[in-house]
DNA sequence: CAGGTTCTTGACCGGGCGGTCAAGAAATCC
DNA sequence: GGATTTCTTGACCGCCCGGTCAAGAACCTG
């Protein structure tokens, strides 16, 4: 903080505030190392498990002081907040680049599956720190949110679709979350390493039966 | 659960040799305690996550000494190991108890898989235990094991009912699998209760919706 | 170069954790 | 009733964790 001693002196308005306080005006160099926090982190979350992961742990392994770790984040927690939070983001920014490709929402539907599929794929390391993330407040907190955006997101979709008859009539809020389910499931199993190696040969043709077997208890 | 196979009786010189070690020979009032701990703890586990919950708060939540807890058992580890090993044995038995109702293989599939909903949805606390034992390895190596097993129950079913032709044709293994899939994704539905008000209106409802679903897309 | 801000260091701290153990209390056995 | 075994107590221990902070280094900006 080396804001002056303590308290804050007169230096400046907002930031400078707290420790690895909200919107900190980060440099290229700072930028790097946050990333490089957040990445190492979260593989060594997924790979060990939050709690057993130490801060030390993840500053040692960057190589650089424990100082540093509090110069970015407020606590070890938020730390993790900031990565479930940052999923989210990027898988969204995801589906809506690979859905704005097809243009009526049975098309759009599909593609977002299919970026979920992909994004799991990509990031088996952020399903399993979500996992974790299911079994302690803070953090399902903020799932259950996020979760939410989904669902909604989906869920208009699918009213679309049924209202231009491309599928069955039926709650689309059931159909969205059942949608979900599957694609949430399906991306655990790369997570977990569920896959036998048979079942993982086509990444494509894997896709390819999901999305079927969604949208045939869709619009069947 | 509890009963357990009542020990063999001769008191062998083997145990008392450790702390809380493997196969102690309890009297009644020590099978009443191991159980309250293993109760307490699994419903103090699926609330506040397991590394939040000290071994303090479990004795102290049932009002005992901490000695106790590891008379009964060796580690905090080995306590949820216990509770997940105790899970897949009750879930197992549960499951053979409804099956045996049934004589041709798909109808066993059915009971199979209504019994597993049915005690999902009786046994939401270890389900946020199982959600957090895959994130931190002893647990997951555990859990892996159990999946095999009851994958490979579900194989040999599903092989069978191909054989007699009451379902299409496929591999076994993966019609399998996508039905544990299937029946764990509603399972944590309930346990994280996801499940709006209307849509657990009637249990018996929904879990006619996802035995159909399931069969539907085997048999289809 | 001075002056300010961003970033880095690492010793340090209080506390809570999992786990131990010597000393008994309760049952149970003979 | 003594001896044996099962169970219980709770103070205690060492460790390591998340988090702090005074002291700079590095880097801007002018």
């Amino acid at each position: 903080m080396a804001s002056g001693k303590d308290t804050q002196s007169s230096t400046g308005s907002a930031d400078s505030s707290k420790g690895g306080g909200d919107k900190r005006q980060l440099t290229a160099r700072g930028r790097d190392r946050r990333d490089a926090l957040l990445e190492f982190a979260t593989k060594s979350f997924a790979e060990r498990g939050f709690h057993p992961t130490s801060v030390s742990d993840i500053v040692d392994g960057i190589g650089v002081g424990k100082g540093v770790f509090y110069w970015y984040f407020p606590s070890k927690d938020e730390l993790l907040l900031e990565i479930l939070r940052e999923a989210l983001t990027d898988l969204r920014r995801f589906q809506r680049s690979q859905m704005n490709e097809a243009n009526d929402p049975l098309g759009e539907l599909e593609a977002g599956i299919r970026a979920s599929l992909a994004w799991s794929a990509d990031n088996a390391d952020v399903l399993r720190l979500v996992m974790f993330g299911w079994t302690e407040e803070p953090f399902a907190k903020a799932l259950r949110r996020g979760r939410r955006i989904v669902i909604d997101d989906t869920t208009k979709l699918v009213a679309q679709a049924i209202e231009q008859g491309a599928i069955a009539d039926g709650d689309p809020a059931m159909l969205a979350t059942a949608i979900i389910g599957v694609t949430d499931e399906l991306g655990r199993h790369s997570a977990l390493g569920g896959l036998t190696a048979k079942a993982q040969a086509s990444v494509d043709d894997f896709m390819d039966t999901a999305v079927r077997f969604c949208l045939r208890g869709i619009t069947g």
